[in-house]
DNA sequence: GTCTATAGGACGATAGAC
DNA sequence: GTCTATCGTCCTATAGAC
């Protein structure tokens, strides 16, 4: 199952990383190829244009989000303690999609844009159904996206030591689930 | 006051729209000057490279968050409601600069990360003070980010009507606000 | 399937006229 | 203070060898 990456694989991971990294600017097909360890021939071989490869990285987020959509239904901690936990950035391969599309999207790329908020609305759909209220579901949502927001695109902007993120972590989900259980009283 | 921008305000008004609707990719030398109505040896004499534009944003960027910490203290409907409330982008002038440093964030420029930081700090230990719980505060900076990551980052991701966006306005400050009061019961 | 070589254009920055 | 002209570099993409 796990073999030794194509070379396409090794190609897109490759544009990830740098898109992680260093940001679109410096994701040039020469850097991806060099990362790949690949010529930029080799590279034009696989993907036959920019635009291609950009394409190649949204329908790789596309199937990571569909497998993730089906954990985060099946969680055994449940819908809302498994979502917001695996809202911060654990390099997982799912996260690192995720980020390079941020990337992407921050340019005016649509596919990009569209494949990110064809993801949020899948997740919303998970968690109004579990939470019963729209309301609180968004304001879920919300805290998810700043959870993105800070430990993807604003690396180390509320960095703690690894015992206190845990911590803070737990704090959060009980405000949370305080939140869901005073909008279903019964 | 109001007076006709200088040459040097429009490079800098030029480089924010730019970076704003087409990103950092899109956002030259060329283009900026364009956009400026100014020629390229024009704008460098204003700013002698790349990294003093970047420089100038940063700097204008930090006098708005500076305006903005009083104007959140001194709000007569208390800090929390106007803080939320100002997290979504209503293209003000400092909503453009957070954009923009947002953009430029998401390459590798080191002091566009620091101000965006900073400012998030400041935020915090307005909004930390006026709550009372850093968990919290914590909870509300996060929503905050998830309003500006959705308003600003991924235009139209939670697209709504403009009445049915200040009614879900009003349900999120009215969530948010009952989870201050339940954590300071006295 | 992967390479080298290169075309053709865009980029940041400099020089010098006005 | 603003312009035009230009240099050297970097970028995407193509052509053709192996």
């Amino acid at each position: 199952m796990t073999q030794a990456p194509s070379a396409r694989d090794r190609v897109l991971d490759a544009f990830e990383n740098i898109l992680i990294t260093h940001g679109e600017r410096s994701a040039t097909l020469d850097a991806v190829a060099a990362e790949a360890g690949v010529s930029k021939g080799g590279l034009l071989y696989h993907f036959g244009s920019k635009d291609a490869l950009v394409d190649g990285l949204v329908e790789r987020l596309g199937e990571l989000v569909s497998a993730d959509i089906v954990n985060i239904r099946t969680a055994p901690a449940g819908v809302v303690d498994y979502f917001i936990r695996s809202s911060v950035n654990t390099e997982s391969p799912l996260d690192r999609s995720i980020i390079a599309a941020t990337r992407l999207a921050q340019g005016s790329h649509p596919r990009a844009q569209e494949a990110l908020k064809s993801m949020q609305r899948s997740w919303f759909d998970v968690v109004s159904e579990a939470v019963g209220d729209p309301a609180v579901a968004r304001a879920i949502m919300l805290v998810s996206d700043g959870l993105y927001y800070n430990s993807a695109l604003l690396p180390s902007a509320l960095a703690e030591t690894s015992d206190r993120a845990t911590e803070s972590m737990d704090d959060l989900v009980n405000i949370i689930q305080s939140l869901v259980h005073s909008s279903q009283p019964n």
